[in-house]
DNA sequence: AAAAGCGGCAACCGCAATGGA
DNA sequence: GTCCATTGCGGTTGCCGCTTT
């Protein structure tokens, strides 16, 4: 994991202020004055948030709560990269609208979302420290190597790629399958009347929930194929990798 | 009409991560 | 190699408006 710089945006421009940009900054203060005492966090925030264009505001609309749902359920609660897959909508908005409507929808309809954290675990500052430090020590032997060695070790590492089907040194951690649907409801043919009992027929939503839960999970209990619809499978299946590839 | 309770949402806080000096 | 300012993220807090008593 790791953050981009803000400055890696396109278009952004990064390193020393020239005298011009320095005078346009100085420029703009006399102007308007340094007005706001805020802080650049805080103006940051109102901007990310709430001032940027192209901001969505108002209810969420049945498809982007399920959608929600379905990343959650893939994701937990890292809400930026959720957020990333909603346009329009902030990870903040998003985070509220899960903890004010969805999780509580869910709980109402009985099904409970097993928070396991898939949100990965923040390393400590020491830990940080190490990676850090590994990452240097390896540039460095890289940057040591002639063209030759370098050569050989790109091809040593192809063919390991091509045996063990892992990209590089990264490997892909997909993220843990969370069950979502509640223990005691599953789908066989009893149970699922009860379960069904329970979300409603018509709930656009909880069938779409059930089908990922089954996606995740794998089909334990003889579900029903019907409900498996090809084309949604491959939709749920495009979206999951490209989210891994996010990632 | 006033107080209490509740829910939604914006903003804040702490920390990890980054990059430059 | 280390320090420090800055950014980005997720958890939490607190304000405000609405509803209930």
């Amino acid at each position: 994991m790791g953050r981009a710089p803000c400055c890696s945006k396109v278009g952004m421009k990064k390193g020393p202020w020239s005298i011009e940009e320095d005078m346009l900054l100085t420029n703009y203060i006399h102007l308007h004055g340094e007005g706001l005492l805020r802080c650049g966090k805080s103006c940051r925030l109102r901007w990310v948030n709430y001032l940027r264009p192209g901001i969505k505001r108002g209810n969420f609309s049945p498809d982007e709560d399920d959608l929600i749902i379905r990343l959650y359920s893939l994701l937990g609660g890292r809400w930026s990269l959720i957020a990333g897959r909603l346009s329009g909508r902030t990870d903040n908005e998003i985070k509220n609208h899960w903890h004010t409507n969805l999780s509580k929808k869910l709980k109402a309809l009985g099904i409970e979302p097993k928070s396991k954290k898939s949100t990965p675990k923040r390393t400590t500052k020491k830990k940080c420290r190490q990676n850090k430090e590994e990452k240097r020590r390896r540039q460095g032997k890289k940057a040591r190597k002639t063209d030759n060695l370098l050569q050989q070790e790109v091809e040593k590492r192809e063919s390991r790629m091509e045996k063990d089907e892992v990209v590089g040194k990264f490997q892909v951690h997909i993220p843990k399958p969370i069950r979502l649907i509640p223990h005691g409801y599953s789908y066989s043919s009893s149970s699922k009347s009860d379960f069904q009992d329970k979300i409603g027929e018509n709930d656009e939503i909880c069938k779409k929930f059930q089908l990922f839960d089954e996606l995740l999970n794998g089909c334990d209990n003889n579900i029903s194929n019907e409900c498996l619809e090809e084309n949604m499978l491959k939709e749920v299946y495009k979206e999951y990798f490209q989210l891994i590839s996010e990632i």
